[in-house]
DNA sequence: TGTACTGTAATAAAAAAAATTACAGATGAA
DNA sequence: TTCATCTGTAATTTTTTTTATTACAGTACA
């Protein structure tokens, strides 16, 4: 179980808090406390999901795309998840039983059907109501 | 991200298709093709759980310790179900940043929320519908 | 033209998940 | 009564996943 969408929105958390001025993923490093690659990584699905925006060389850095209005938890969560929400077997269940058989297919039935209620409930909270929590 | 969920429903779907016979962790083991003592295991959570009963000795096994239509899909998340929805992270964000010292409570509340809510999704189907579609 | 960045790839280290081994205890069958 | 077949767990090893680290090419500006 891996960590990416608490550091999503601990990065969109600091470039919002930033007002406009980019940042380094060295810095936001040091605020969440991993490493700086990851940061970048991550930083690299956000911008492809069109949620922030980079500039290279020198004065270069993060910043958000768009207003933290317009970007909802759901946009994060979608921007950066891979794995279904209530995990992946990584077993091959026996095709010679009827149950082993079926039962992926089922399950993936489920899986999709709670991966909607999930960004329907994240599309609530915008990240600017998340940001608005700090004091 | 492990596949505990899956292997749950695995064992109570092959528990109701065999309509009150007892099964052996070993035979379900051969159905889910993953080891014996994990079927176990994971049978040891759905015992605590109330959802199943156990016989030790010669004749033992498992069977579903109430009817198919009184276990929703939600009862087995909560019986099997133990780190966060959105991952867990590994990381100590920086207590000296003011994000940092805060987005950990704020993310434990996001995910409070997005966990009812997938509670009460679960809640909409029980056993009987999961294993209904099975032909 | 050198410094401070981004953007990735490749590799290593650490952590988590799954498999395996082992064995005590229960229960019924031979 | 004793043996075979189970459950129930603990301890350990193997495998897989996640995170950290190293490395370096490319960009932009001072």
């Amino acid at each position: 179980m891996n960590g990416r969408f608490q550091i999503a929105v601990h990065i969109l958390t600091l470039l919002h808090s930033a007002g406009g001025e980019s940042l380094s993923s060295d810095f936001m490093a040091g605020s969440i406390n991993i490493n700086p690659v990851l940061v970048r990584k991550e930083l690299s699905s956000l911008r492809k999901a069109g949620l922030v925006q980079s500039k290279e060389g020198h004065t270069g850095g993060y910043s958000l795309a768009k207003p933290a209005k317009q970007i909802s938890m759901a946009d994060v969560y979608k921007a950066v998840e891979q794995a279904p929400l209530l995990g992946k077997a990584r077993n091959t269940p026996n095709p010679a039983c009827t149950i082993g058989k079926q039962i992926n297919q089922h399950l993936n039935t489920l899986n999709k059907q709670l991966n909607d209620a999930v960004i329907k409930q994240l599309g609530y909270q915008t990240l600017e109501q998340f940001c608005n929590q700090f004091k």
